[in-house]
DNA sequence: AAGAACAACAACCGCCAGCTT
DNA sequence: CAAGCTGGCGGTTGTTGTTCT
């Protein structure tokens, strides 16, 4: 089957870099007509521009909302534990930020956040390549790259967060059965965590960079948030940090979590950063959806 | 000051899934 | 059911700006 090229046709399409004038037309009618039913957008603005570029032009850049400029530590610790976690799903992952594009995503990872990942998991590099033996038929066995997790993890990604937790709520676990639900699990604290509007989320002081935790990690492993200031207290094992992310997500604290986890995710390899959330012993939330 | 090397980012290309005919 | 069309996605390339030598 296959279908030739949108712009195949090639004569009097225009490629290249958009000039002002050009974003001025598209932006314009797609005021009056909204976006969608890019095929039409050529033949009516007079652009001589295949369809495919203008959705491009729009939805990377002329689409109002989006955010330009340098990503915060916040996004950035978004961006590298979706990334560790989905795979390089850059649409999946850029629906956490709304304000970011794919494309903008996928890019702030080639050129900044790839080298800076590689650089600090440098002494586990060896280990991060190797999956264990049994990986493609462990349920415990969860492959960044696979592709079949990337569509379990797709799955959790689609399904609708359960956004009213009570902070008193009674915490039991359960270990997820399946990649999947653990995949569903995490997607959904990730959400919550991004989506909440929590001092977490709004506080400055709380943004803090992976760096920035794992130079203070020898001397302390864990790292709390209270009010806007950033405290370091005792010992944390993986499965207390992992309380201390669904805490917030309960509403029960403003735990400082994500680089907690930032750290805990990238210190290990994926599979068994994955082990470690799936093995969670402690109690940490009872809602259904999520463990 | 000039050229080379590198980094950042916008845009393109090819493939795919889903829908329509 | 097959073929065609559209929108969407991820990988890659090209261009521009910046830093280094």
């Amino acid at each position: 089957m296959g279908r030739p090229p949108c712009c195949d046709n090639g004569v009097g399409v225009k490629k290249g870099p958009w000039t002002p004038e050009e974003d001025i037309v598209l932006v314009s009618y797609i005021q009056q007509h909204g976006p969608g039913n890019w095929r039409s957008v050529p033949e009516n603005t007079g652009l001589m521009r295949c369809s495919k570029s203008c959705r491009l032009r729009w939805t990377n850049y002329l689409r109002p909302g989006i955010k330009r400029g340098n990503f915060t530590p916040h996004e950035e610790g978004i961006i590298i534990h979706l990334q560790a976690l989905l795979g390089n799903k850059w649409a999946a992952i850029a629906s956490y930020l709304p304000q970011r594009t794919d494309n903008d995503i996928k890019n702030y990872w080639n050129t900044h956040l790839k080298k800076k990942v590689k650089r600090l998991q440098q002494p586990a590099a060896d280990s991060f390549q190797t999956p264990p033996s049994n990986a493609v038929t462990s349920p415990n066995y969860y492959s960044p790259t696979s592709s079949s997790s990337h569509h379990h993890n797709l799955q959790g990604l689609q399904q609708p967060m359960n956004s009213s937790y009570p902070s008193n709520t009674t915490c039991t676990a359960s270990a997820p059965s399946n990649n999947s639900e653990a995949a569903t699990a995490v997607s959904n604290l990730f959400q919550a965590w991004t989506m909440r509007p929590s001092p977490v989320a709004t506080t400055a002081n709380c943004m803090i960079t992976m760096q920035d935790f794992q130079e203070e990690h020898d001397a302390a492993a864990s790292m709390v948030c209270k009010d806007d200031q950033v405290v370091m207290t005792g010992d944390v094992s993986r499965s207390s940090a992992l309380e201390m992310v669904v805490a917030p997500v309960m509403g029960a604290s403003t735990t400082a979590t994500f680089s907690l986890l930032e750290d805990w995710l990238l210190e290990d390899m994926p599979g068994q950063a994955m082990d470690g959330l799936m093995g969670i012993s402690g109690g940490c939330c009872a809602d259904p959806i999520m463990f």
